[in-house]
DNA sequence: AAGTTCGTCAACCGCCGATAC
DNA sequence: AGTATCGGCGGTTGACGAACT
């Protein structure tokens, strides 16, 4: 006998969020944080599955999330990450505060594919590309060895010239480019936004590490209940407002920096990083 | 101005390891 | 111990807007 399922998929919505639901999501989390997934969407009135939410939440909806291109420093790192760990954009992730995995995945395959391309570096091996070869004769169909660019996933990552220490004792963490506090202050671009947030909230709730019913039971907001304002700004007003504005807006107290527990455990070393 | 192509990225799909039952 | 689900990951798709013809 196992778990229930994670959802029928009958009835459940696909594509793209709604303003709406992005609220009724967020709103959901800030007060109560996830317990699981599961029963996220029937909680928050959301006809998702656990599984859409999820990731709604942590591609775009996370308050710490850092919108826009990645910064030269961070692309930078990227590229070494990827030298060093191949297409496990989530480590990767993992050391880029404020990036997810999707958007650095996105990044790769959309710009720094073709940087590398353009500076003559095979964006797989990191090694520099060969110089072009005249087409194969037709009779000697024997292919020669490595193909352009073998599908990646057949593939290992490059050997790593060291590889990434990923035990936490042993790990070297190199001190991430980007600091805490430079997500609570964010970069330049995001600095107008974040300027209306002075992110001095964290539902406790929030900050419960796991499935912790009594901690929802105790601090939660009754759906229900939420109040008004949270259902005043649409998505953009989520952004434009700012987390204190939705944070206040979804009646929680703020006297803690809403970001905290992000960073608060983050070692950078697994996909324990964002604990919720 | 209209049509076509290209680039971007949010979201989905399917797989896998961990874990609850 | 075995089974089924959950949560997470990486690959892929498709909608949309921008650039180009």
């Amino acid at each position: 006998m196992g778990r229930q399922p994670c959802c029928d998929k009958v009835g459940l919505k696909k594509g793209p969020w709604t303003a709406e639901e992005d609220q009724k999501l967020v709103a959901f989390l800030l007060t109560h944080g996830h317990c699981c997934w599961r029963v996220v969407p029937k909680l928050a009135g959301l006809l998702r599955c656990g599984k859409s939410c999820r990731l709604r939440w942590t591609n775009y909806l996370r308050p710490d999330l850092k919108r826009g291109l990645l910064s030269d420093d961070e692309e930078r790192l990227v590229i070494d990450l990827h030298a060093q760990l191949g297409n496990r954009w989530s480590k990767i992730a993992a050391r880029l505060p404020g990036r997810t995995d999707n958007e650095i995945k996105n990044h790769w395959n959309t710009h720094i594919k073709k940087k590398l391309r353009k500076m003559g570096i095979d964006p797989v091996t990191h090694q520099p590309l060969e110089p072009p070869r005249p087409p194969p004769r037709e009779q000697d169909a024997t292919p020669p060895p490595p193909p352009p660019e073998p599908p990646e996933q057949q593939r290992p990552p490059p050997p790593p010239p060291q590889e990434i220490e990923e035990s936490e004792e042993e790990e070297q963490e190199p001190s991430p480019l980007i600091e805490p506090h430079e997500i609570t202050a964010p970069p330049p671009a995001a600095a107008a936004e974040a300027a209306t947030s002075n992110c001095s909230v964290s539902p406790a709730s929030v900050l419960s590490p796991s499935c912790s019913s009594s901690a929802s039971a105790a601090s939660a907001v009754d759906v229900a209940e939420w109040p008004e304002p949270m259902y005043m700004f649409g998505m953009d007003g989520i952004m434009d407002v700012g987390w204190n504005g939705l944070i206040s807006g979804a009646g929680v107290d703020v006297d803690v920096d809403p970001f905290d527990h992000y960073y608060h455990d983050a070692s950078f070393d697994d996909q324990d990083v964002w604990i919720i």
